[in-house]
DNA sequence: CGAAGCATGTAACGTGTTACATGATTAT
DNA sequence: ATAATCATGTAACACGTTACATGCTTCG
């Protein structure tokens, strides 16, 4: 397998698709990011068809044309090439970004919380709270999702109640820290 | 307060620093990223030099020069417009993006497990178990760090130790499953 | 037939990255 | 003196976003 530079993570999951559903148009790829309500890209036709033509240009896919009117759809299908790619993008071994903690927008402004007075933290806290709880209640798995996909979602939900415990413990620090800089 | 787009995290974090440590120069700020392990931004002067003179030009920070050979140092210091956004950037209420969960790129991976083999399925546990108890150990706090630094990296370490349990469970379900397939 | 939306793109833009350039300062 | 590193940028690029353009199909 020739030296490739390492695939993007939208990369890897165009090929998934293409793994996972056989040969696709890239309209049917984006309709899945658009109809998913869990995934991160927009699925914007900026991203994915430029996508699909640099994979085929990298020999990952390959595409047909079946007719259709004046337009062609272009139907891409995985390569052995893509396929093998495609496996090592799931890998082992795992790039750093891989496993290194994603980031996580509240513990980057839980730094910065001295810079709000006492009763923005209130709402701070509450709002977080609130929003990760009906974040929680938003990740149930859709009827087709198989057992990897179930897999996934725990993983999703597992996160966020980590996050909720983890916010409910600073809340309760700080508000101890308090009570007795007061008594 | 005029009405403004959102802003970006980096932008948040950099108002964050000039909140922190006062008039600051680009390259303190990139310092701190440079430096810090935790930080998954690479501190590159392409981003901060222009991150800059946009808030700049904004009103949500002001520099003054210092002379410092031919080359001026350039400080900046939050307006006080800058400091109300910062703290509207912080609190509540939050953008979508703050709260629903974090891209986890294992946990995308899992969707496509299928894709590898026995073999290569048992590798990417103990990899990325590996990896992770690795990461763990890299979560520490600096010297330096104050109790809210200390609360965030409580964060992120929760966050880690929620991944490993997950991977552990879904590891486990998928040998039994494979057991009792044999069986 | 006309409107909605399916399907295939293109254009302009925003934001962050790496790599490079260059002057000033510090250490050996 | 000269090498390293501090400090201030600039240039080219990668990748994803929104917004737009346009042809085809379906449904009332």
């Amino acid at each position: 397998m020739a030296t490739l530079r390492v695939l993007s993570e939208l990369e890897g999951c165009v090929l998934g698709h293409l793994w996972k559903y056989g040969p696709s148009t890239a309209y049917s790829v984006r309709r899945e990011m658009l109809d998913s309500p869990s995934s991160h890209w927009s699925g914007s036709a900026g991203a994915i068809y430029p996508l699909l033509e640099r994979l085929e240009r990298l020999g990952l896919v390959a595409s047909r044309t079946a007719a259709r009117g004046e337009r062609d759809a272009r139907f891409y299908a995985l390569t052995p090439l893509g396929m093998r790619h495609f496996q090592r993008w799931l890998g082992p071994p795992f790039e750093r970004d891989v496993v290194s903690i994603a980031v996580d927008p509240l513990r980057t402004r839980i730094h910065f919380l001295r810079a709000l007075g006492p009763r923005r933290r209130v709402e701070f806290f509450a709002s977080a709270r609130a929003e990760l709880e009906r974040h929680l209640e938003e990740l149930v798995a859709p009827p087709d999702a198989d057992g990897f996909d179930r897999w996934s979602l725990a993983g999703a939900r597992r996160l966020t109640k980590a996050r909720i415990t983890w916010l409910r413990q600073v809340e309760r620090a700080l508000a101890r820290r308090a009570s007795t800089r007061l008594s």
